[in-house]
DNA sequence: GTCAAATCTGACCAAATAGTCAAATAAAAT
DNA sequence: ATTTTATTTGACTATTTGGTCAGATTTGAC
């Protein structure tokens, strides 16, 4: 964003919270379903309900609309982690991250879209995001988990693995609905309440002594 | 592909089975990295070593082109599935079906990644595939390990869900691979030995009695 | 109501893009 | 060697795209 009053430090005005809201709102739609290269500014700003300059006013360039999406996502999607708890039981908190990971998936799919978009693609935009914050996070609680694994209180598994099954489980939910939704049919509508309990015993049965 | 002399039903020549070969490994490699929209003929001609007029002559139109490459998928991706012996032991067909899937994930990270960003996108050109063969497959294996069930001979898990996670933690090495080389660093090189390891814990564990 | 700041628009530009085509060149068949 | 067929090219078109800009319009503080 380079708006006038901002930049010296002013408050945002009404308007301004409006219409950012719904640039950033229909950018998510159009970048998550299409990548960076595929999305284009007349689409989202049709979408936004407003002309292309007028967009361009609230965001100088493609790239920093994109950035601002990527940027807002980025703690959101770090949160469920963060919250494990080296206080409480180890196998509940790891499926209380599950549960919270699924959520995310159930009620953010466009968020989680525009990340897998952005990771399939080599992640040109967030790498520094990847190596930095992400990558910290995850050593301490991967190291927080062999803890737990060597004090015998779960199974002797590799934490990176298993973390990685918990995001590849919980975000294909969202990033593959489409084809969830052409496999299942029927059950579609259930999908989350069958995930839930499918996922509750698969890494309870993995973590179990 | 429109050449007058397949289209007679003639062999292709020389120069065409070279040609389409490259052409399409580099398509391959685009379309994986950028999506449909995302890519563009002069990149893939380029990387073909072809001008874009040429290419054209070949293929005649980005779309055919595309499609090419997921109708030569399909098969491909289906395959590991059909494997799954009726007459094995449940736990070993299920795990081997597994490997199967992580060494596509290893040896073909491109097709993975192109049918990735085919369905985040919505699946819009393979969506019959999706309905068709696909949920065939799934729902004649799904109805397999139901009885497997059924018989005492493997937990009482959804097949469906089972599936599934078995799609994604696999497809995840290849899909998301920027993420986790950031993430993994020193045992990145080592990366498909852990994920077998903690995959066939994994699994073993779920399905176990 | 006035005025400055904020918001919006239409007309515009340069680059990129999918696709065409007639004509030139290379291969293969005779 | 000739002729037919396959292959390649450069020059081209129409459209889409990200982005600019001067000026018009609206908003909000006073």
């Amino acid at each position: 964003m380079n708006l006038q009053n901002l930049s010296t430090g002013k408050k945002p005005t009404r308007i301004q919270r409006e219409k950012t809201g719904k640039i950033l709102d229909a950018a998510l739609d159009v970048f998550s379903r299409f990548g960076f290269r595929g999305a284009t500014l007349d689409q989202i700003a049709d979408q936004a309900g407003l002309s292309k300059p007028n967009l361009l006013y609230y965001y100088n360039s493609k790239e920093d609309l994109h950035n601002e999406l990527l940027a807002q996502l980025m703690d959101k999607w770090l949160e469920p982690l963060e919250k494990i708890d080296p206080i409480g039981s180890p196998i509940d908190e790891i499926c209380s991250y599950v549960c919270r990971k699924l959520e995310l998936a159930r009620d953010f799919p466009r968020e989680s879209r525009l990340f897998a978009n952005e990771i399939i693609q080599g992640a040109p935009r967030i790498a520094d995001s990847l190596t930095g914050p992400l990558k910290t996070l995850v050593d301490e609680k991967a190291a927080l988990i062999s803890a737990w694994a060597k004090a015998g209180r779960i199974a002797d598994v590799d934490p990176y693995h298993l973390i990685f099954s918990i995001w590849s489980t919980t975000q294909h939910y969202a990033d593959f609905d489409t084809q969830i939704r052409s496999v299942m049919e029927d059950n579609y509508a259930s999908r989350f309440e069958g995930a839930e309990n499918y996922l509750s015993h698969m890494f309870r049965s993995t973590l179990a002594i």
